[in-house]
RNA sequence: GGAGAGGUGGCCGAGUCGGCUGAAGGCAACCGCCUGCUAAGCGGUUGUACGGGUAAAACCGUACCGAGGGUUCGAAUCCCUCCCUCUCCGCCA
């Protein structure tokens, strides 16, 4: 790469691990992410805190934030006589006129001044840190609730099949058929990997296309194909770092981590720009694989596709004016359940509680198909408006036409879907008795005509 | 990997031997004027953040010319480090 100079080991130096590309706050040179607001609602954010059962505190921050203020008064000040009188030494030298008692007295307050300074950013740097780790405040429709289990459910769509037969699961279904192995796969990589044959990886690129295809053509997404890794600054922008680094697969010696979701990339297509009011809102689609440590995740779903380090998703991201993030979620999450109705899996739509809620979010709709063998319905597509999150953070915002001000953005996102779990969804609930499995209707243009899934002879 | 060029405001683009440059000039946008309509033309306005101030404004201050550091009374301008972009050569899907 031009520019780079080669260190003692002959290549790049990176950041160590978590030390990431500075917060660059807006155009400022000290800005925060949204100091204004933390301090003038205190209140309200220790309530949304507390709403999500966080332990946080503003206690501190509070004390640390007047402290910052007094010291920039002082240093302000200080700085303005300094200017005053550089330029009237400028003038002075201009007339060829003595100086040098003036540049002394500056000398010292120059000093004085470097003194001031060198105590701000040790301040900052903490108020920095903890704007960063504050979550977003949960949206006033988003119910209060302590986990999973008070999530309500929305509505419902489909009947879960009978079966007049013991029903397989999908690891079962795809040994017998010789479409999935997971075996191979962990002998090629490890656990939670899994390896595609014939018509499952078949299965699995028509599943793609079918998705892209309804967002391209029925629902206005512009597609996009992203880089699959992507810079500190970017994972900054979206919320995942810098509390979830260990989620993440970072390249060793780089600065590149594998995207855990097309929402990094994707979102930050936009990232540092002033976008054109009718632009909005932005719609983009995109298919990447998903790459997620799963780390704390050892146990759970151990068996089969449905928690993996590597899966497959097209995913769904809007950017929009703040007063059309609360339509365009409602929007988002139809668009992801077409695909559902459209394949004729049986799901239902859950509002995130506040306790179950995203670092980043503001409001999450959870859709969840479901799994026969497991009897109940699994998480197969997350749809969530992150207001102006995100959008603060990376810096993401448009012009308004008639005032000529900027504003800040509303981002948004959705899987549109999960396409490994919607293979373990088509397996499992289109299963017959003979251990073949029927091919949705929508789906057969996309796999050469086949309407079954049979034994490979 | 080797060699070179460059990163300035919404965009393009000047910045001389460091000082009066938040930054010429142009475009775009907005507001007036002019004009059968449109186009052209004329005049004016238009960055962001932080802090102070205000009921809110006005207003005042500070910072920002890729990022960080240094020299200096004073840096877009000088020095160092890093990042990024572009061109050519090499290698490669």
């Amino acid at each position: 790469m031009a520019g780079d100079t080669p260190d003692a080991g002959g290549g790049h130096t990176f950041p160590p691990s978590r030390v990431y590309t500075r917060y660059v706050p807006l155009k400022g040179d000290h800005g925060m992410l949204d100091l204004k607001f933390v301090r003038d609602n205190v209140a309200a954010v220790e309530e949304a805190l507390r709403k999500r059962r966080s332990t946080l505190s503003l206690e501190g921050f509070v004390a640390l934030d007047r402290e910052r203020r007094e010291r920039l008064v002082l240093v302000e000040r200080m700085r303005a006589e300094r200017n005053a009188a550089s330029e009237e030494i400028g003038r002075l030298r201009r007339e060829k006129k003595d100086a040098t008692d003036l540049m002394e007295r500056m000398k010292s307050l120059s000093s004085r001044l470097k003194g001031a300074e060198a105590e701000l950013p040790a301040i900052e740097g903490k108020m920095e840190e903890f704007l960063l780790s504050i979550p977003n405040v949960p949206a006033p429709s988003v119910p209060e609730g302590a986990g999973e289990e008070d999530n309500p459910t929305v509505r419902t769509w489909g009947t879960p099949g009978t079966f007049s037969f013991p029903v397989k699961d999908h690891v079962d279904i795809g040994a017998d058929l010789d479409i999935l192995d997971f075996d191979r796969a962990a002998k090629i990589a490890g656990g939670r990997f899994c390896l595609s044959k014939g018509a499952g990886a078949l299965l699995e690129r028509a599943l793609i296309g079918f998705m892209l295809d309804v967002h391209t053509r029925e629902h206005g997404y512009l597609e996009v194909l992203p880089p699959f890794l992507a810079n500190s600054a970017s994972f900054l922008g979206t919320g995942q770092l810098p509390k979830f680094e260990e989620d993440l697969f970072r390249v060793a010696g780089t600065d590149y981590f594998l995207i855990p979701t097309a929402e990094v990339p994707v979102t930050n297509i936009v990232r540092d720009e002033i976008l054109p009011v009718e632009s909005l809102p932005l719609k983009m689609t995109a298919w990447t694989p998903c790459f997620r440590a799963e780390a704390g995740s050892y146990g759970k779903d151990t068996r089969g596709m449905i928690r993996q380090h590597q899966f497959n998703k097209v995913e769904l991201v809007k950017i929009c004016r703040p007063e059309q993030s609360a339509e365009e979620l409602e929007k988002l999450t139809a668009d992801a359940e077409e695909i559902l109705k459209r394949l004729g899996l049986p799901y239902r739509v859950v509002t995130l509680c506040t306790g179950d809620l995203g670092f980043s979010a503001a409001k999450t709709y959870d859709i969840e198909v479901w799994i026969p063998s497991q009897g109940r319905y699994r998480e197969i597509s997350s749809c969530s408006t992150f207001t102006d999150f995100q959008a603060r953070r990376a810096k993401i915002r448009f012009r308004e036409g008639a005032s000529g001000k900027t504003r800040l953005a509303h981002t948004l996102n959705g899987s549109g879907l999960a396409v490994g779990r919607t293979v373990v969804a088509i397996l499992e609930n289109f299963q017959r008795e003979d251990g073949s499995v029927d091919v949705p209707e929508a789906l057969r243009p996309y796999m050469g005509g086949m309407a079954r899934i049979g034994k490979r002879c």
